[in-house]
DNA sequence: CATGAATGAGACTTCATTCAT
DNA sequence: AATGAATGAAGTCTCATTCAT
């Protein structure tokens, strides 16, 4: 029986990584921080990632891919378009809020991380909003309106994800991310004026899952 | 006469670093490249700025000048709380328009630019975060909506700031960021609850201040 | 079998620093200098010594300690007070024409080393210097008159060893350090009104150091 | 009426050096400390100076002279060899206890000025001792025991002068490096086993000469 | 004579990456 | 697969010196 005792090389790397550019952000990050932090040699992390750029792009990719999950988890059995943006949007707060230094990565410590990085990740934001932008089209607004709404409420989220994830990281997960985001919400509802839901369930992530 | 072909050396290093910082991010931009740009020797550089960081700090609270001046010439003669908050945020987004490639700088390609001025540079949000949220709460809303509300409104301007400012900077002003802006405002003005100005008087910012 | 070819890369670079040091003083130096004498790459230097002050200080160390090492080694046996002085001072002239080219560093191109690293060199004195101090007390002089007698010794010794060194590092130990130094025992030795050690049995170094 | 008011420039730079120099060291001081010091622009140190080794130069030799003239001075007079011997040592210390920072320029911060500037340095320690040991020939001493002898002397006495001089400059004169000197005159006295002078008159420097 | 802005060589140091073991 | 010593390019900053005014 393989898997026990078996850690991935890689995937600890990856939590090493993520700890660092948390830490430190894109450029203060050192590649040796991250090998220590994994506890490895320098040279082991070349033979899992090709660069520090790598290394981080798939930090970020997976956090991506973590989203997208989760937002398609949440939209099944939603009743109409409003319903599933809203949970959408709850999907992406949660994971955040689930890996606070990864959300602190991407969102908050991702700039100046070199040019064509750079560029990925606004792809990957772009990404991201057209998917919310289309949500928003299916419930009745027009198509600008809605790309720019996607925009704008993408980037009210991540200017309070980048508020909340000032303190240090040893801080934990602060409760109140979960109170703004509910604020921000009813502002961007009543905006775009959608119907708020009857059934605001929104189930916050099971604990433990760093 | 004097004064003409005066030009001033430490003016000419900021519009240079403006470029260089802009296109290359805190990190990635050297002193070499900007002094290049400027058109002057490296040493030159250290005639007017104690250090990289030095120069960079410079060329924040110089947008920041700007807009907290823009922003008190805006509030004059505005009817009443709703109205002021109204013209401020124009104000901003004017002075960002006014000089995309500054609003560049400061918005996007700030972070990263190490511990105690990327702190300084979140203690400039947050000073014009506050005063946003008192205009809010003058307005009627409730002082925690209220400070999440302008934290989300800066947040969102920031996201727009940063696609518009995306491309490269030669492409001068794009003309839809007003537009852009003027969805969200209307956006976030209904999720206020406040009424939308008669006279939506809004005065683009004056031509030549690049 | 290992061990052979096995060079070690901090000795390697502390005996080119010596050279370096030695023949330019601390400041003409250059860390690049010393790793091209000591055949490896700049960065190299830095896995060794956290900077350029950090190796010239383990060399300093390296030195005293030699000197005390031998200075203890010497007193044994010592039938009473001027005698373990003697041979003392004689421990130290020892150490320094053995190693000529770190005597060279420490004793004539230290200064203009930079504040604290001067003025750990002065404590270094310090601590020697009382050491004799102490000897000279016990073989009868008045403490004050110990105290002066012992920089003066040291002072005395110091120009020697400058006027000793001063020709290039290549010329080898110079025969005649000992002869000088043996005028200067004896002449302090009647200043001091000390008798003179009937078997003045001052070994020399044993061959092969340095 | 000229000489009033008609402050010698060159003048102004030494002293300045003189301070700048004996504060900082050779290395660490810098042109604009000491232009700033004279209260004049960077570029005039030029017009007095071929470079900051020539204006180190001027201040050392200055000080050579100075002693010369007072060694010459002492002399006079002299009933026999080893009395000139006695005053030319004396004249040595006086002039240098009365300018504590030309001193401490020249016996303690000299080290690591640079190759030929060095030499030069050890050049005008030679000519000095050769001088003295001049005089302990005469005074009855064998011609290598006399230059050792010098040479000797002239090495307490910088070790002393180091250590008195090691205090901040503001400090003043300090009352014992006169006693301390009175101390290794005897010793070395002794050690040579020349008569004590009866006459020990020693006139100190007039006051305010610095 | 005097100025002081400008120069540019060169110093120290960091760190992503490689490669022999 | 893993190591970690070694590399060397590149970056920031200092300062003696020059020269147009």
């Amino acid at each position: 029986m393989a898997g026990f005792e078996e850690r991935d090389r890689r995937e600890d790397l990856l939590i090493a990584a993520q700890q660092v550019f948390g830490r430190y952000g894109y450029h203060d990050a050192t590649v040796r921080a991250i090998t220590e932090t994994a506890g490895c040699a320098a040279g082991t992390f070349y033979l899992y990632f090709a660069s520090k750029e790598d290394c981080f792009l798939a930090l970020v990719e997976r956090l991506y891919e973590r989203i997208m999950a989760a937002v398609v988890e949440a939209r099944r059995g939603a009743a109409h378009a409003s319903d599933k943006l809203y949970r959408s949007l709850w999907a992406v707060v949660d994971t955040l809020a689930a890996d606070p230094e990864l959300a602190r990565v991407v969102m908050v410590r991702a700039a100046g991380a070199g040019s064509w990085l750079e560029e990925r990740l606004w792809r990957l934001h772009d990404t991201f909003a057209e998917f919310i932008a289309q949500d928003l089209e299916e419930s009745g607004l027009d198509p600008v309106e809605a790309r720019t709404g996607a925009r704008a409420w993408f980037g009210a989220l991540n200017e309070l994800v980048g508020v909340w994830a000032r303190r240090p990281p040893e801080a934990g997960a602060t409760p109140t991310l979960e109170e703004e985001v509910g604020r921000i919400q009813r502002l961007f509802w009543r905006g775009w004026g959608l119907p708020w839901p009857e059934t605001p369930v929104h189930s916050p992530r099971p604990a433990g899952s760093a």
